[in-house]
DNA sequence: GTCATTTGACCCCT
DNA sequence: AGGGGTCAAATGAC
């Protein structure tokens, strides 16, 4: 649910393309964000966080009713409700921790999913009213694991733990934070190769990088060995966009893609989704 | 004893 | 109807 399906964006065409503007905006957003540095009292990672994935099928509690008294099992019909609305990113990380304190209530296995998902509240839900949760799945195995958090939701508690030292000293070149998105939504039905630029974005040794792959990306072929091949080709063939849209480009950019399903080209467009690791050597 | 995790059941939503 | 999110009793760790 938490991610977005290729089918279910099929069946509401008007939806996703709303969606996308959002998209578009928010890269708008951050690229003043980026423009604009911070002072040193501002806490601007913060401000950025609603700028990653919008988790937009993803929909947040809007009432999670914790009473002090619950009722037993067999009466607790209509003891709570869905979330409703959205307010939801995704990362992906190389590790759980986030520098938050989480309580974990729950864990699922997934439909079609390898990795059973785990879904964590705020560990101050109760004593401080902060209703943050996440929900953690692991996408790849070891060595190079990666999880796919996504967070529901602000932390309304003051209570928040440093970030561990296992996260500070994680040292590059494993893989680092990266959320990316595909800007537009076109499609190329004469060469069955749909045009998807992508957006990559990453923090990595907290030097922001933008990478704007504005080319065609053969997204039918995206899991092929040679993916990386064409992104570096894409990225030589657009330098010139690169350059103009990045800060720094001082790291050699290695990278895995992974695109799980882009499809229906009847309705005259694709989408895909799909994962991106980056390392700083 | 306290708090976190596990796990099966329950419930909502599509 | 079934998948996914949440609850809470049972269990484990400290």
């Amino acid at each position: 649910m938490g991610i977005l399906r290729p089918e279910k964006l099929c069946a509401n065409r008007k939806r996703l393309m709303e969606e996308l503007v959002m998209g578009r905006d928010k890269a708008a957003q951050l690229q003043n964000l980026l423009e604009k540095p911070t002072g040193p009292g501002d806490s601007g990672p913060a401000s950025a966080e609603g700028l990653l994935i919008p988790a937009s099928f993803q929909v947040v509690s809007e009432d999670s009713g914790e009473n002090s008294k619950r009722p037993a099992a067999k009466e607790r019909r209509g003891c709570y409700k869905r979330r409703k609305t959205l307010d939801a990113w995704i990362k992906i990380l190389p590790t759980m921790e986030d520098g938050h304190a989480w309580r974990k209530y729950g864990q699922k296995q997934i439909l079609n999913a390898k990795f059973s998902r785990c879904y964590f509240r705020c560990t101050h839900k109760y004593d401080q009213g902060c209703l943050a949760t996440k929900q953690v799945q692991k996408i790849q195995e070891e060595p190079h694991q990666m999880y796919q958090t996504t967070y529901f939701g602000h932390h309304t508690c003051t209570n928040t733990l440093k970030i561990s030292q296992h996260t500070l000293d994680y040292d590059p070149p494993q893989p680092y934070l990266l959320s990316f998105q595909l800007n537009n939504i076109t499609s190329d039905v004469q060469d069955q190769h749909p045009s998807c630029p992508i957006s990559v974005k990453t923090e990595c040794n907290k030097e922001e990088i933008e990478c704007n792959f504005s080319g065609k990306l053969p997204v039918a072929a995206a899991a092929e060995s040679n993916m990386w091949a064409d992104l570096l080709t894409m990225r030589s063939a657009h330098e010139d966009v690169i350059s103009s849209t990045t800060t720094t480009i001082s790291h050699d950019l290695e990278m895995d893609f992974l695109i799980d399903e882009c499809v229906d080209f009847q309705n005259d467009f694709c989408f895909g989704e799909g994962e991106v690791s980056l390392s700083c050597v």
